[in-house]
DNA sequence: TTGAAAGCGCTAACAT
DNA sequence: ATGTTAGCGCTTTCAA
């Protein structure tokens, strides 16, 4: 007990004694361990965070701004990818509940009912990020999506005349905020009356790879395309040089636009007009709130609403 | 300890018993306490990583690597990053060693001596990836950048004539891979009896942004710079950017080589002449290494030089 | 100001 | 096939 006072409460020890403890510590390189503190105190320190993928620059981002905020806490982050699913999303809470974490971090607000079940009765702070949902599992914090893209498509909508527009958005699976922009793309288009046909609305992976190849082969079936709206900057940018291989000028002949504002989007000629969305604070914000309950504190605002912004550069 | 027979040899427990023992354990949903575990095993089934940026792409195929292994096996991935720094990183260390992890992964070789001590004596498997060193804490997994860098200055620097050639590279504190791929041009330069001046060799932030501003500012005080290295294919896609934004013909005027190879390297136009460095591998091995470690095996190699390819595109 | 005792939920070793 | 005991390293509570 005493060691433990030194540790923790060192004015409440006597300086001999403390001086003698010190000594001993370091000269046996003594580390606590958390562990058995952990077992004692019923709080591990720890706050899980699950994403869909981590070599995504916006993710990357998120929890970037989450760890440095509990980190200044001493809490650590253990993290895991679900690889866009639900079901390997379920495994992973299953497994860190286990771990006794204090807190838990989502991307998106899709998952299992099993899911939710769980990490309501585990009664520790929950924070899906990333979208707006009315019914959180507890909190959460995010923009809409469905209304980025409403603002989005209205833009690029007006920068196409009347020629067609086509959507190329992430696997909508398991996947809200995919889903959401592409909802949001659709009813904006249906009450401009410019209905989208189906074979303009494409799904793939989300990398620059997948974006240029669903750029060649939309193009390539409809040479008469305006526009192309895509889920994210990393598909968009795959899209725009795509497009730049066969010569076909943008926004001159097809205009392109997306969502993230990842780093690329200002840097590429044109410009990508594009949503920018606080991902830092995403993070920072959701660290922000697992931190409050854990101190005990009431979070006042449950629901977050970070807001977006459109871009405008040169692409739409 | 029958409960515990039910969750870990279910075949030594009586049919009758174990029914009985599963029905109550789904009824009250019960789930192990692995900290509890870990403290009564002396292993907690957790893994750090200390990196020095999440929002890295290489890093984060490392990392992705990493996890993807260590989850088969159950363990899971303590993550924090260190913002290159030798200083921050040892404090992290600590943080985790307290935690009783059962290995480490670092990114790089360069840390503190006390870092070094406390992870040798901590008697865990440690990995570091990204370069090779001949004096590992305890285990490697990386190639060589100095003869990577070697070998693309060469490429390099027949592509430029006489011309001279500059390097932009990310802060060399604390990050031997710059350092080393700095080095490795400086020399080879060198030995081509073009020795490189000071205000050809310049430092930046690792992003596309301070590539593109370095880019600006060096064909702005030298007209008749025919080449430039980057030290990381992010910087060298911004380059890229701001050179074309100025009308500046790549490779015709200036030729432009980089490392990593990610994926922009092969999107942009031109494409970027690079050096491949297959990153999930070696996420993938630190990760094999460690488990190896971990069953008590003997690890046979234990520096293991993942190589590099000179992937030659249109930018030099 | 210091120390002693009990217990967190698990595992390992040893009964029965 | 099942149960008992001790102990992992810490914290909490109570005693001196």
């Amino acid at each position: 007990m005493t060691v433990v006072r030194v540790m923790r409460t060192p004015e409440k020890v006597a300086a001999i004694t403390r001086a003698r403890v010190e000594s001993v510590l370091a000269e046996t390189g003594y580390t606590p361990d958390l562990l058995a503190r952990g077992l004692a105190m019923n709080r591990s320190g720890v706050v899980a965070a699950i994403v869909p993928l981590l070599t995504n620059s916006l993710v990357a981002e998120v929890v970037q701004g989450l760890t440095t905020r509990l980190e200044a806490a001493g809490i650590h982050l253990l993290i895991a990818s679900s690889g866009f699913s639900a079901e390997r999303e379920e495994g992973l809470v299953r497994a860190f509940l286990s771990r006794r974490v204090d807190g838990v971090f989502l991307i998106g607000t899709t998952h299992t009912s099993e899911t939710r079940r769980m990490l309501v009765s585990a009664g520790i702070p929950v924070v899906e990020g990333g979208n707006l949902t009315r019914a959180p599992i507890d909190m959460v914090v995010g923009f809409s999506n469905r209304e980025a893209a409403r603002t989005v498509t209205a833009h690029l909508a007006k920068r196409c005349g009347r020629g067609p527009i086509a959507f190329v958005g992430a696997h909508a699976r398991d996947n809200d905020r995919a889903r959401d922009r592409r909802s949001g793309f659709r009813a904006t288009m249906r009450e401009l009356g410019r209905p989208v046909a189906p074979e303009f609305v494409v799904e793939t992976d989300l990398d620059m790879v997948s974006g240029a190849a669903a750029a060649d082969d939309l193009v390539t079936r409809n040479p008469d395309l305006r526009g192309i709206l895509c889920s994210a900057d990393a598909i968009a940018a795959g899209v725009l040089f795509a497009l730049q291989r066969r010569g076909i000028p943008v926004p001159g002949r097809v205009a392109v636009a997306s969502f993230d504002d990842i780093e690329i989007a200002g840097l590429v000629s044109p410009g990508l007009t594009t949503i920018r969305v606080p991902r830092l604070r995403i993070g920072e914000c959701a660290g922000d709130m697992i931190l409050q309950r854990l101190a005990g504190a009431e979070v006042a605002e449950v629901r977050v609403d970070v807001g977006y912004e459109l871009v405008v550069r040169e692409s739409a």
